[in-house]
DNA sequence: CCCAAACTACGAAATCTTTCGTCAAGCTCT
DNA sequence: AGAGCTTGACGAAAGATTTCGTAGTTTGGG
């Protein structure tokens, strides 16, 4: 139990590098760094030492029994993202989940399928306490 | 136009500053000091410093005119939240704030007045999609 | 088997953030 | 006015994150 990926949030380019994989699948350093490459200028032994970093950590898992090795989440997505909405909700929201959601709603355009799954869940949500 | 408080998204630090004033109204160091140390250690020249470098980046306004100088927020609270919900959600939820939204609602208990909001809001919504 | 190219480990510089000591300036009370 | 306490500016140490150079290791082709 040395994982220390829970309650610690990641940093910022831990999780673009978590973006990567959980975009498109466990990946080895020099996918990620051709990925990331489209996006921004940044160098391949930079990605790595970040991938050895996040590997230390518990974020990332390695297989190094093959050869160039593949790195794979070692969380779910939905809880680190869980993590970081956690932290942010504490810090700026002054813990309330409801007025973020609020938020983010009003500010960016959400897709039809993404309002009918809040709707719903709301219905879950009022039936409880209901 | 120097004000650099937009498009950056301020440090936790700086988000703690701002959330005892956004919480109680524009504040003397002192005020913010006394306020902060009751939830955790910290010195007071090193939150005076915090609220100096605040202002230089214009997260903050500093009344010089009376004594114990006042600090004010720069920017509505709204708007900061929003400039940090934008990056979480571009960084974490690959730009999608609806999906933000979900995992913030299934995550936390809201209060039913909350829910009442976010239907209200989603009703508006998909009325202008409509 | 040997070489070149790709891969990995490691250390450390560069940068950003957090913390505080020190000293100067202002205010209060007598 | 002067002592003593509060406030404010500043520099720089300490800590955390980001970046990359260098050198050692592994692999695939000839």
């Amino acid at each position: 139990m040395s994982n220390r990926s829970n309650g610690r949030k990641p940093t910022d380019s831990e999780v673009k590098i978590l973006s990567v994989i959980w975009k498109h699948g466990p990946k080895t350093v020099r996918e990620v760094y051709d990925l990331m490459s489209q996006k921004e200028t940044i160098g391949y032994t930079t990605v790595l030492k970040f991938m050895q970093i996040m590997t230390e950590k518990g974020l990332l898992n390695r297989d190094a029994s093959i050869r160039p090795q593949v790195f794979s989440a070692a969380q779910p997505q939905h809880q680190t993202q869980r993590v970081m909405l956690r932290d942010l909700v504490d810090r700026a929201f002054a813990g309330s989940a409801g007025n973020l959601a609020l938020q983010a709603l009003s500010t960016k355009r959400s897709t039809p399928k993404e309002l009918r799954e809040i709707r719903a869940l709301l219905d879950k949500l009022e039936g409880e306490s209901a």
